[in-house]
DNA sequence: TATTGTTATACTCTATAACTATA
DNA sequence: TATAGTTATAGAGTATAACAATA
């Protein structure tokens, strides 16, 4: 192989296992015909019946311009209804195919998490989280 | 807010933080005229002099294709040199101009990934990179 | 046969600017 | 004035297929 310093950056290891695991979860929601972000949005629509695109947006850190063809796929295949709140904004929610898609995705993603979990030795499991939300938040 | 139950999601909450940590580093890199794979390109090279293309793409999980476009960047911008091995292999070597923006880069890295680490409590650290490689390799 | 480098292409994600209409 | 939704566009990253030349 050759040398290679940068897998001892654990900023460098962050963007490694994110992409490593997104390609993973991807996978796994393609036979459900659905994008992470397609997912992401379909959880918080079911938790939160009502919200709004931009709501959405800010909690995805999608922006508003970005939300638009996203909304009109999911619209497109059924799954989210929008139904005017005032002149200017829609509540977004679920129809029954969408509830059914996302009590699947979520199990799907619910099960992929798990099995994230298991592969960190037991030791290190409970700091993961505290750790990436450091960085996060 | 919203209720939004995915940041308890350890594999969510590894996407945020790497997308968060990942725009910071593009803004400081870009004040060089660098993407990050063009630092750890460099990085690479300086590490492995006479290294192939193809050989830094396996590293860094780019693909050969993808390759090339990023070389001939670094090669118009004077930094890397590409010499013949055989006929159909290219030694990657920096010139003068890419040693000193590496030694930069390098630099610049280091202490972007030294202020990652103390924004993470002191009894998280030492598990965080533990746990980043068993969820990528 | 496998590998290197390359071209072409396409899709996804992301970011910005600008516009309309409404609160 | 600020916000919601939208359009258009561009940059960046990534993926595949295919090809020529060489090991």
């Amino acid at each position: 192989m050759m040398r290679d310093p940068l897998p001892s950056f654990p900023g460098y290891a962050l963007r490694r296992a994110a992409n490593a695991t997104a390609a993973e979860l991807a996978g796994r929601l393609a036979e459900l015909e659905l994008r992470q972000s397609d997912a992401s949005v379909l959880i918080l629509i079911s938790e939160n019946p009502g919200v709004t695109a931009s709501a959405i947006g800010r909690s995805l850190d999608i922006q508003r311009a970005n939300m638009v063809p996203l909304l009109k796929r999911l619209e497109d295949a059924g799954l989210i209804d929008r139904v005017p709140i005032d002149g200017k904004s829609r509540g977004l929610e679920l129809t029954q195919a969408g509830r059914e898609r996302t009590a699947a995705a979520r199990a799907l993603v619910e099960t992929f998490e798990a099995e994230l979990i298991a592969r960190v030795a037991p030791e290190h499991r409970p700091h993961l989280l505290p750790a990436l939300e450091a960085l996060w938040r």
